[in-house]
This record gives C-alpha cells, structure tokens and sequence, in this order.
DNA sequence: GATGAATGAGATTTCATTCAT
DNA sequence: TATGAATGAAATCTCATTCAT
C-alpha cells in the first residue's frame, strides 16, 4: 500500500527549503520504521541516526519527542485515509474493503498504536492541532466504512463502529513476544476470528493450523531469544 | 475472585520472620498493583514507595527487577490457576467457565501481560525456576480447559487453544488509554465479540449499547486526563 | 605458623561471656580470611555469613567497620609478633629469622595490607588505641630483627630497618592478577632477589626458573580468569 | 618526562570536533591524574567533575567505565614508550636506560598499576582492541629493554624480563599511605635496592639515610592526612 | 541550517549501618 | 543477646533536550 509523505504544509508556516523538507521526511520515515519495528521508545538518536541526520536537526524539526511522535501520527493517519480509499475504490463491498484494510494495511498497524494503544502517543497526538485534524477525518471515514458495511448487511448491527475499531485495533496492536514470528499465523487466524465475530453471518473456514499452547511457547521463545542474546 | 498473597515457602528457604513476610506481600501487592495501572516499566522506587518501604528492602526480598517481576508473575499464575479451578467448580459447563474467567478474572488481566504480552517479562518468568513451574501449570490447565470446552461442543474445532488463550490475551491485555473506565463496556462487549468468534454456535445479544468513534474519544480523553495531570 | 586467637582482655571491658567471646574470635578469624582471600573490601555482611553469625552480632562486637579492621590487624600484629619470636628460637641467625619471616610468615602477609599498603586500614588500625599499641611492639621487634641482622653483618649497613621493611611490604603485599599462582613462583623469586638486594653479601642461585613476559601474561590471564567469569 | 596526549586518530573514527578532543583530552588527565592520587576506583563523577564536564559527556566519549579504563591505559602505554625511546637515546648503556626508566617514569607509575597491579583493569585492557595493541608493544620494548642489559652484562642472566618488570611494578606501583611524600625517598631508596638485586654486579652506595621505623611510621600519618581531612 | 557535543535528571543496584523481633 | 530486616546514600549508566561550532 501507499508510503508517501507528504508536504504538511497545511500547518501554514513558510514553506521550507528543499533540504530541510528532504530531512524533515526522512525523520518521519525513520520514525515510523523504528515505531514498528522496535516499538513507540526509541531514542532520538535511534531515529536520527537511522534518519542520517543529526540529533539537532530532528528537534529543528520537531519541538520534542511529543512532537515528532504526533507528526508521524499524522503522516500515519493520513495513509490509512489513503488506504481506506484505496480498500473501497478496489474491493467490491464495504465488508470487503473493511477485511482488506485489516488485513492488509500496514499502516494500520501502526496507527493504532499511536492512537489507541498508548497513553502517551494518545495525549501527543491531541495536543497537536494538526495531528488532531487528521485524526478526526481518520475516525470518521473508518466509521463511515464500518457503518457501509453494517448497512449491506455484512457486519452484525448491535454492535457500533467503535467496537469493531477497537476490537480490530487490539489484535492488530499487539507487539507480544513472537509477534514477528506469529505474524502469519496467529495474528491472521485471530484476525479472522474476530472478522468472524463481527459478521452478520459466520465466515467459513479459518487459515493456518490450530495453534497449541505448545506451539504459542515455542514462539514465544523464539520471540524472546532475538530480544538481545 | 480471590486475590490472596500465600506464603511462597514452597522454595524451601528458613521461613520468614513475621515483619519480612508483611514486606514482601506489601512489595507485591504494590507491584501487582502498580503493573497493572502503569504498566510493567514502573520504577523500581515507586514499588518500594507505594509498597511503603525503603529500596533496599525490595532488593533484599528480590535479587532484582527480573526477580521481582518472576515473584509477581508466580503469584499471578497461581491466582489464576485458583480462578481456573473456581470457575470449574462453580460453573455448569467448560464453556461458562472459560467465559467467567474471560470475563471476570482480573488476575488474568495482569498474567497475560507477563505470560503473553511482554518480552522482557517473559524472559524473566522463564529464568526463575519458580514462576517457570506454575507457569506451566497454569498453562495446562488453560488448555485443559478450552479442550473440555471443544468436546462439550461448546467451542469451534478447528482452532488450538494456543489460538483462544491469544485472542483472549490481546483482548484482556490491551492497556489502551482509558481501559480503565471502559472496563465495563468496551473491554467487556469486544470479549463478548471474541467470545462469539471462538463459539461453535453464535451466541444472542451483547452487553450494553454499541459504541461509537466519538464515545470512543471521549473515554479515551478520559483516560489520558488519569495519566499524571 | 601460629593462628591461635587471643581474648583481647587488654582492653579492661567487663570479660565477654563465652558465647560471644566464641563470636568474637569467628568474627576475627572470618574477616581475616577474607581478607586474605579476596582483599580488605569485602563486605560487612559477607565477613558475617561466614562468621556464621548475623550482621547484628558483628556490630555489636565492633562499633563499625573501621573498629572491625583495627581488631583484625591487632590480631594480625600479635600473630606476626608470635611468627618473630618463633622464628628467633628457631633460626640460627637474625638473618635467617628474617628469611623465614619473610618468605614463610602468612600473617605477615596479611599485615603489610593492614599496616602499609591500605590509607584507609593504617587509619583505622591507628585510630584505635588497642591496635596501635601492638601496632608499635611489633614495629620494635620487626626493627630489633633488622638491626641484629645489621649487627651480625648479614644486611648491608647502609639502610635503615625502614627501608627493609618497606621493601619487603611491597612484594609480600602485591596482589596483583594471578598472585595466587604465582605465589610459588614470582613472588617467592622477587622476594629472593629483594632478599638479595638487601645482602652485605649476594647470595647464590635463585629458585625457580626465569619468567618472561609472556609468562608473565599467561598468569594475569589466568588471574583474571577467576575474577567471576 | 613527556606527557602529552594524542589524538587517538588510530581507531579510525571521524576526527573529533575541537571541543569534543579537548574535553577527551581533559577527561583522560583527569582520569590519570586521579588514577594516581586516589587509585582505580575513583567514581565516574568525580573524574567528569575534575574534567570539568559532565558525567553524560564522559559517557559519550567512552562506552563505560572500562572504555575509559581502556583509553588511559592505552594512553598511559604509549607514554612509557615514548618514555623508553627517550631514555634509550639518552642514556649511554641498556642498564641505565632501564634505571632512567624506573626512576624517573611518572607514566611507567600509572602503568604498572594498570598492566600489572589490577586484574579489573587488566581485563578492560584486554577487552578493549586499541589498547590491547599498545599493551604488547610496549611490553615487547619493556623485555627488549631488560634483555640488551642482560646482554652488555648489567644484569643478572638467572632471571627473565618478567621476573624484573613484576619486581619494579610491585615496587613502583605501592600507593601505600604517605607514598607521596616519600616518593623522594623511601620509593627511590627502595628502588635502588632492587635494581641492586637485578644486577650483575652490586653497585656502590644509596642515594639518601636509612629509613628507620620510626620515619616510616610519621610518613605514613602525613599520606593518611590528605587522604580527605 | 545542520551537526553532534554537552548536560543532568532519573533508573537500577550495592552496602555500611541502624533497629525491630 | 543474637538475628537479620530495613534504610538510604552512592555508584554506574541512559536519554531527552539544549547549545556551541
């Protein structure tokens, strides 16, 4: 799916200079790479090192830690609108679009960490005008899409589109050890599983082998022994 | 359910003197506590503080945060494994039992972060020969559990108890800002949702009203707001 | 050499009774060993577990730490007073005495830490006015040696007991990586050639086999092998 | 003799800003100067503190406590070469360069201290590449050193370098209390005494009186009085 | 504007010493 | 009296943020 960053320049500050503007994406993506690999507490240097920029720069950019976070939110936001966009124009129904997204979207995946999955990220996010905004539109087309669905009748109408959003968002946020490892498994079976529990009418069979409680060990170790040695 | 300390004195060290054992239950107590409203990367001060004793008081009572974290988890896994048995005992059929636990263990709440949720812990449960054996217990028992289920037809074949103790983990473990005040909503109606999904036979209604995008901001704004100030 | 323990009823405080006069001298004769073993820091609690008795009864007997090692060099001094009279009887000449003491006495050893070779240990030894007393008998007798070897012609008369002692001090108290292997070897050669040093008259062969450098290097290793992993 | 500090361009990194190199620079004199006043274990912050920096521009500049070790080491290595080329041109004979050397080397004090006299150190040096490398140099130049004076005949053929160089560093390396003050002195007397030991030959008569206990003992109080009040 | 050096508060852990049982 | 539990200051190291080059 898309990964394009785009100008924010809807913040309405002078326009930057082409190098700056170079480096300011160049964080982000750093940023986003770290985030999802390694999780929401990477240092700043991480970020700026892998961003090949020095520290100093990053904070040019962004006015602390709070700020970086809430701009890649936005950027994050932003591609899952694209993603969303993309999911309707491409799959034939809503319900469709809907398990495409979960399925499929990356970018997904981070979003929810940023916007549900961590006390801080969340308070960033909304003390940031511009992360604010995007995050509103992000909200409401998910709603909308979810409420699309509900109305052709593929998703089970006592429920709303918070529930499903949180529910999806909890399993796709989850970093548990092995998460790596289980990524095509487990995550995709409980995927479906939920998918399952939110339909109207119950889906058929589910993907991968059942996973024993022997198996989850194992992967969790798995999980643990790349954790530094 | 139960939530009592027991005298560890299976690991066979001199029984400890009456004012060391209120220490260490108070140590633990307040990292179960703490675990469970912030997270597992409280300072080691802060158990020591909230528990009211001084550092080195928690350093004597545990080798270090590793041992410490082993201790509660130990704890955590024998709590449940007291939540397994009761829920068999006082339910009619394995499914209500596993739901009861689901849904009413809040020992489980805190045992899926350091069984499932969390890298570091788990390691840490895993080098303590102590919280390693109950772990595997609690495990079994888990398992015997969802496979009683399955036999009495209650839950679907073709996934693994690996599968349902992972989605229910996600679900229970997600520490999202305002879990706390959604406990008895969103929490609760997305457990039911899962629940659905593991079912054999779709169950009837859910819980409560369903929940909007918007319902979800406010909680989630709510939960921030607890967050320190 | 002798290693008896002596109640210390010099002092003139009431007579101990005889469990912890029992305490007292396991306290003494713990902390001697550690320090010989594993130098003057150790700590409080390690010289009392293997005392075999608590950390409370070793502050009982001492008032602190500093109070502990004055006791431990007193001891240490009435042990190498003991080593000079023995090897006096025993040896034909205040040379040969000399020798023994130097090359055979392991309260000696012991003693130059407590005496030369640690600031903080001469000023506790020194701030006690029990260690300091026998601190000083032994000082007499270690330069009555001296200078009867002096007098009979066996050490050149150009130095004072001073210097002999300093010299002997330094190699016996070197703890340098892989002492302990070497003790046979390097230190018994240095002394040999330090004794010689001394001489109004060289002496003969040395013991041993030459070392080289790379001899040299092999022991640190080893040392430092066994420093904990 | 010299005592500069070089740029330690040999590791390969980008050169260092001007302030950064002068800070290292400043934090290795610290370090040695401390090393020698108060011995190894001088905490982090006081060595940052005697640099004039912080503790966090220590750190940057060195990995940890025994990348530091490391660096003065390997700084303090060089400097003993330095000192050994020196004292070769200068001096007319292998013997007197050797003596030069063990007289008059401030840098050969350290030195031993660190290759020699502390296997915590010793393992940090080993660790460490860059002083690994200048450690077997310089202690080549030590043994070619001792080996051309046993060649022109100046010192004794019956021990190797290893047995020599460990006699000189135990000798150099005591810090006992009041070693300051009688550095002039009972260090060059007892020096002196050893090199007489090495040689071929005695030599004639010690520089300075004889030491008597007494003096020893009134040096001691003055080294224990600076120790910190 | 970019860089990365410097800062210092905070986290974990140890240990001499005091105090309750 | 003996015990060992409790204390808290100090040491090592990390990292968000500021500032000199």
């Amino acid at each position: 799916m898309r990964e394009k960053v785009i100008p924010p320049n809807t913040a309405g500050g002078p326009a930057l200079r082409a190098d700056a503007r170079r480096n300011r994406n160049q964080i982000i993506v750093a940023a986003k790479s770290l985030f999802r690999t390694s999780g929401l507490d990477v240092s700043m240097e991480a970020i700026a090192r892998t961003a090949g920029v020095g520290v100093g720069t990053l904070y040019r950019r962004f006015p602390d830690r709070a700020g970086l976070v809430a701009a890649v939110a936005a950027q994050s936001f932003r591609d899952v609108l694209a993603d969303v966009t993309e999911a309707k124009e491409v799959e034939p129904s809503a319900w469709d679009a809907f398990v495409r997204l979960a399925t499929q979207s990356e970018n997904l995946r981070l979003t929810v960490h940023l916007a549900f999955l961590s006390l801080q990220s969340w308070r960033d996010v909304h003390a940031a005008p511009e992360s604010e905004g995007v995050h509103r539109e992000m909200m409401s087309a998910l709603e909308a899409l979810v409420q699309d669905a509900q109305e052709e009748g593929s998703i089970r109408r006592d429920i709303g589109a918070g529930d499903a959003l949180y529910l999806i968002s909890v399993v796709l946020g989850n970093r548990s050890p092995g998460t790596d490892t289980m990524r095509g498994m487990s995550t995709e079976r409980s995927l479906r599983l939920v998918l399952d529990g939110l339909r109207a009418e119950p889906s058929g069979a589910l993907p991968g082998e059942p996973v024993t409680v022997q198996e989850l060990n194992t992967r969790m170790k798995q999980g643990a022994d790349t954790l530094e040695g």
